[in-house]
DNA sequence: AATAATAAGGTCAAAGAAAGTCAGTCGATC
DNA sequence: GATCGACTGACTTTCTTTGACCTTATTATT
């Protein structure tokens, strides 16, 4: 039997249908289940990720914690709204920077996978001879697909 | 008498009438009946295809497994959906790319089918001078061959 | 107030544990 | 004797687990 199961359903049944949130200890829980302390952030990596419905937040010293949450509908629609309509069919790069900005403020995506968006619609990727109008079509057409791709991908549960 | 038709013999005993699933580890199954572990795969490749009505699903590392499945009228009927009402008459490219993705979450692509189909819908495939209308339509008509060329093909090497 | 000690959690690479792949051998059959 | 199905083993890929080291927050000490 892996662990890394036993402490994935340990949390998802402490989540239960009620509450949408829990906040537990790092090493209390690995001393409780036996294991290395960083096992708990593979399986925070591995079963709670963004695209599995889940976000966590966490602080260091003393008093620290892990905090983990369900994503509610709201905030998925809020993903949909933005791929939908926010973005639209044009996009300055302004606008683009800040809507990166806001995936990563609500960890839905992490600073790598933002650094490379910014990258994909930043103006030296995109610094062909094009119309400006073109351009910012190009640049609605590739974000959303990096959001997009973000969904789609990942675990079979 | 051929150790794969005994394997094959075997792990229909496990489905029996009852269950619609087996789960099993490779390495045991292969000690118990005295062969090499990959003979195990040449035995789902060649018995337990989608094709004969089975599907399967595994995982690697500790605690690995792999799970034999029969696969039922609604799992079929799924397919049909997909490709009678969810695909429609038109189909953005993005559409396509996400039922492409949701057939190989499920197993019922492949890897390598998966990027072939992307290929056949995205953009640079169909980069020529019509409306997005007919571009649609067109999608839609070529996803939906390849998918019914998925369930009536009998050899799937 | 500044510093040191302590108490968390984070990261990453390496080791270990399965399963997957594929080219090639061996018989039997056409 | 060419082909086809069964079978194998070396190599690859993926997933899990651990431990050594790093960063950050709080608390105690000067």
């Amino acid at each position: 039997m892996r662990i890394s199961d036993t402490i994935e359903s340990f949390i998802k049944e402490m989540l239960g249908e009620d509450s949408s949130e829990v906040e537990l200890k790092r090493n209390e829980l690995a001393e409780y289940f036996g294991c290395a302390p960083s096992q708990i952030n593979y399986v925070l990596a591995t079963r709670f990720s963004p695209s599995q419905g889940y976000r966590t937040e966490s602080r260091r010293g003393g008093g620290g914690y892990i905090r983990i949450l369900r994503i509610t509908d709201s905030e998925e629609q809020k993903l949909t709204w933005l791929v939908r309509d926010r973005i639209g069919e044009s996009l300055t790069e302004d606008e683009a920077v800040r809507i990166i900005a806001y995936l990563k403020k609500n960890k839905a995506v992490s600073d790598e996978e933002a650094a490379v968006m910014e990258a994909a619609v930043g103006g030296r990727a995109l610094a062909i001879p094009v119309t400006p109008e073109i351009k910012g079509a190009l640049r609605a057409r590739i974000l959303k697909s990096m959001i997009l791709a973000l969904g789609t991908q990942e675990n079979p549960e």
